[in-house]
DNA sequence: TATGAATGAGTTTTCATTCAT
DNA sequence: AATGAATGAAAACTCATTCAT
């Protein structure tokens, strides 16, 4: 007979953490909210948690370093520097595409908050865009990318528009019909590495 | 003969609060910061305004349309729609370059915090975004621009390029010596424009 | 016609904290029981006090500085150490008889709340006991005290003797028909002064 | 052959609650502290008390009844009422020599805490008050002491006077170098027996 | 006996907003 | 217009106690 899962009630929280910050924002929600989407008690949430402040942490840092070891990941392989940075985006597209909740709430409430947990997470953030800045000085020393463009600009740039391009979809500023994210992609990393004048 | 201005309460609020929406963020800022600020009693921001999310809500409504004005005034030259993006990238650059506080208020505080103020004002956030696409539709259809990339796509791209250079400004995270804000829209330009691949 | 008192509501919620305080101690008393017991708002108590420590605090300073003023004051006499201390045991039992709700509160949860409070102003209850100390040395350099007993001792004991007896009116230990004042400075100065074994 | 005494948790967590009531106070310790000091699981100290309360409850019981025994055995010797007083003192300050941290635990969190253990324990305590009472009646009826003393003032003042000068020690308001428990103990027996004042 | 996860009531403090003057 | 005292709702966090194992 089918047996109840092992109850990990401390990914329940999470789990319901991402669902009621990703639908209220964080400053709205209430930590008796976390724990009435978990069917929890209430203290538990401090059992496991020492704030709803470590709640967020815990899911951005998770999240966060999956990024990071995908970056890295790119840049390691053989690829030519624009199929690097495609592969950059695949998979925060994709990780959006698996779990638009959670990247809503990490982009929402982490990467752009910056006055409340992008300070705390500042130097995590800040390793991405160094790793990005890195694939764009190995192509520009290949020869690979012009080199009269700062890599750290060409990073920031690339990260800012991916970044708003989820934003537009989470809060339907584009509309969803454009949603086809290999696409999305494409022309994500056309614009960057082509730009949009025609060639010669 | 020439009067002492009238103290205007009301803009000093205002400016005020600029200021300490800055410094503090927003949610950090309580009304009497801002009236201890403008060193008006505390009622009177009450008497002017609303709530305390009424003064953001002018501070942007009043910065915003004059971004709206200068993306349509660009649109309506007769240069090329390159320059059209660059003189729209150059009039935020600027913005941030005269009053970098009330910009990063802007930012921080309205148009990236998309779960409250952001959501307020998304048909003006929009408004913008809509307007560049207009001036890549253009261009697309002189033939300037490429055809195979939805304008919405190259204008959000574009935007979040803009606003995450901003960002690493206010933030520390773009060193400050990178700060030459005519190279920083000419890369930007040039990225989106030409693209970072080396033309043949 | 009679006017409405000024109603200072910084002295009504004192006052009203002094009831409070006294009827169910520091730790059992919440917030929201002074403003009721003041007839004020909730947050008006934190308008005029940052915690409900500084409320006692308050409470205890205003009082204390009364007890070391008059102490000292009878220092200053040329009385005999003896009419010295007896002045002393005399303003703490009127004290007592005149407000013994204030003086229960600055007994119990004050000066014998040695892990909380009484850490809190150990400075300025050792002054008074420096006081007493000093007036027991001032009598041993005259002749008038014996020599033998460390005048810090004979001070605390004399002081201990005091509040044991505050105590046991206060809380009924001591039959309340004992608590003529007079007879028990007089009683207490003679025990300390005289001893409890007859003069040859 | 000697065998490893069964661990009595029991009492690993009566003596572990000392050390953590001594240290840190009653009200600011948790349950978990206790636990952890006596390096046994949360719960087990629930299996033992019903309470937190409990604790401290049996922890005062314990002590107290020792020191009740101690003043009515000294009651029953045929040494002089000054002895008996001597011999109450010694037992007193003997305890603090041996255990000063349980004796702090009493004193401070119990004996002193009028409004919390002191009003549950009040009989208790109490009756150590009117068994020393019984000495100083005893002793006036004899003609050892003068009888314009009423006993439980006499009483009173000779306890106040001990706690304050444990108080003393406890807090570090006497000097450590006063306390010589034995010459403590002579200098307020001689205080309260012969008064301050030099015999004719 | 022993463990520690689970529960949930209770209280301080903050601060936007109102209002009498 | 201007002042700042007065109001009271809202929520995080703590921790004693219970309970399933």
């Amino acid at each position: 007979m089918a047996q109840a899962p092992p109850a990990d009630k401390r990914r329940l929280i999470l789990d319901a953490a991402i669902r009621v910050f990703a639908r209220q924002g964080f400053h709205a929600t209430r930590v008796s909210d976390i724990a009435d989407e978990a069917g929890v008690a209430y203290g538990l949430v401090y059992h496991y948690f020492s704030s709803k402040d470590e709640v967020l942490n815990e899911l951005f840092i998770e999240r966060w370093s999956l990024l990071l070891a995908a970056i890295e990941e790119a840049d390691k392989t053989a690829a030519s520097p624009r199929q690097k940075l495609g592969a950059v985006a695949t998979f925060i597209f994709d990780s959006y595409r698996h779990d638009p909740e959670l990247m809503k709430v990490i982009i929402v409430e982490v990467t752009r908050a910056a006055n409340s947990f992008g300070k705390t997470h500042l130097e995590q953030i800040q390793r991405a865009y160094e790793s990005i800045a890195k694939i764009v000085a190995d192509g520009q020393e290949s020869g690979a990318f012009r080199g009269d463009v700062a890599p750290m600009f060409a990073s920031m740039s690339f990260y800012g528009a991916i970044e708003q391009l989820l934003s537009g979809w989470i809060f339907g500023t584009i509309p969803a019909s454009a949603s086809d994210f290999d696409q999305a992609r494409d022309l994500l990393v056309t614009t960057i590495c082509d730009g949009l004048e025609p060639r010669g």
